[in-house]
DNA sequence: GTGAAAGCGCTAACAG
DNA sequence: CTGTTAGCGCTTTCAC
């Protein structure tokens, strides 16, 4: 490594401001963090010398000495589901785009399936996108006091704030809908239920069979892992039954498109040979020949709320607040994909 | 804030360790950097000491010390388009895992279109996935000396490190093989223009009808964002046109499908009355009714590609080595979506 | 209002 | 092989 003068000074430091400006290193650093007590005079050379020199201050210098840090770390689990989402991707837009605004770091971080201890050196909070196995690192987060959010994921067991949809309820919506048009005999086709929302979705599912007293028939549930590929076996299957299901609700949107180009290529026509409900509200299911029935989940609301969480534990780490645990509504959207029954 | 001792300390610090080992904080520091010349058994005592005060050390204060970093720092365009796409998650999991490996810190910054002056302080290398409107952030990184490198967009006229995709390529290779094919009238439905992606297979598409002697109509290149949105409506202008084309290079495989779905709500039977190419090899395009044919393009390889030439240009930033500009090879992957015209 | 000086936690000569 | 010491760049009392 190449050195230039002492230490391994990198650029301009406040000092070179400092002597630019005429003034001493700490009248610079009030200007910096923007005190109000500094004469306006002193102020704008400051300032001048600063924009003269194309001076960025350290971050590392000022953490240090501050002992405050504005990282924000994303955990996600690398496990092979979650690539497949629409998810994923909407999740990582949201918190990208508020810590953008609110001039907050994004680590990010995806973690393999085995969980292996994270560095929260420096890092002031940290989401959690699901627990999948790394349940571990949320707990040696806890244990550090790194302040923590978990999304996607109702912790029950753990005093952490978390944010999680009302899986249950969107899968009983979409399930009472079904049922309210005629439909007894629904299939279902779950996500990968390592996840909590996919199996959430399926408990949903079979405590809305229950309240309207269908009896619930295991051929009628196909697990998959979130994958287009598996939802076509799915599918497929589900098409051989007989009699077969006259509705069927996905677990994810994804999925759902994969069902009704499977049942059109069987010659079936949606919604009048098979109605069909998804889980998303992925802007894609709107696009197909019959826009899709679904419930919406407001991941961009659960992204950006976990930020809001942190940005506030984070600014004014008093004494731990109490966690806050919070479920979203989720919104049946209804389109075109499902009719009454054999009509 | 809380103040616990005298400065802003946060927990254990490598003093505590020294103090408990009984040894010196220089001791402390060669085993936690691994120098081969600690006594075994001062080494063990030291280690003994991290495990019982569970101390990590502070990244900050290594960083200040040795100016080194080992952050990388990842800048996506936040435009409409990119969100559409296989490609981000794709590239975001390349990058994500290969940091990982590599114990670098990846930084994630979504960026707007306006792109905003970034602040490079503590970041040691950046990757800028394509260049949208941002190109000053760029130009900033190499004006600060910050290890830089650019995927998914050649750029010729600045020194700076790519990777790219042979775009131009693999769209000649698509519309190559569909001329061998026997087809004449082959549309194009390119992606967002903005990208260069996209205006490389428009080109790779002209260029390679110019080469067959085969004249450009205008009428059959549809122009989209690469939403399936958009894709459906240029599929069902493409399907208007008489006489149709009998083939069509998809810029997308996402959109592909979309045609593809288009095409048979219509009536019509692929590849017979339409062949289709896309562009991707995303995994969704093997499990339709017919698999698609498509371009291969090396996401993933593209990605670690990237971090690696960052690794090395971090860790001995000796004088600037030359810059790198490479393209990588597509591969043309046949499957089932076309077929001679007209049989 | 402003400056001097101590200190944040760590690394890296240098001397032993 | 190990300890001493002097910073890295910034913030923050505490006097002036």
């Amino acid at each position: 490594m190449v050195r230039v003068k002492k230490g391994p000074s990198q650029g301009v430091s406040i000092k070179d401001v400092a002597a630019k400006a005429g003034v001493s290193t700490s009248t610079v650093s009030r200007v910096i963090n923007k005190f109000p007590t500094v004469k306006e005079k002193n102020r704008q050379k400051v300032l001048k010398a600063i924009k003269e020199l194309n001076f960025q201050p350290s971050v590392f210098a000022q953490r240090l000495a501050t002992g405050k840090s504005n990282v924000v770390m994303l955990v996600i689990p690398r496990y092979e589901g979650i690539f497949y989402s629409f998810y994923a991707l909407e999740l990582i837009r949201g918190i990208g785009t508020l810590c953008d605004a609110l001039k907050l770091d994004l680590l990010l971080h995806l973690t393999d399936s085995r969980g292996s201890s994270l560095n929260f050196q420096g890092v002031g909070g940290v989401i959690f996108a699901d627990i999948i196995g790394n349940c571990n690192q949320l707990k040696e987060a806890i244990v550090r006091g790194i302040p923590s959010v978990v999304i996607n994921n109702y912790v029950e067991d753990l005093e952490v704030n978390c944010i999680a949809i009302d899986n249950v309820g969107g899968a009983q919506q979409a399930v009472d809908y079904l049922v309210s048009l005629g439909h007894r005999r629904i299939a279902h086709i779950t996500g990968d239920l390592v996840t909590q929302a996919a199996s959430q979705r399926l408990e949903g599912y079979q405590k809305a069979l229950k309240k309207h007293k269908i009896s619930l028939e295991e051929e009628l549930v196909f697990k998959t892992d979130y994958s287009r590929g598996q939802a076509r076996v799915a599918a497929e299957k589900l098409l051989k039954i007989s009699p077969p299901p006259t509705a069927v609700f996905v677990a994810s949107d994804a999925m759902a498109l994969e069902v009704m180009a499977v049942a059109r290529e069987k010659g079936k026509t949606i919604p009048r040979d098979l109605s069909i409900v998804g889980f998303d509200d992925n802007p894609s299911s709107l696009y197909g020949p019959v826009a899709l029935t679904t419930v919406r989940q407001p991941l961009i609301k659960m992204a950006e709320e976990s930020v809001k969480i942190l940005n506030i534990l984070m600014r004014y780490k008093e004494k731990k607040s109490a966690v806050e645990k919070i479920v979203l509504p989720t919104e049946l959207v209804v389109r075109e994909s499902c009719q009454v029954p054999g009509s």
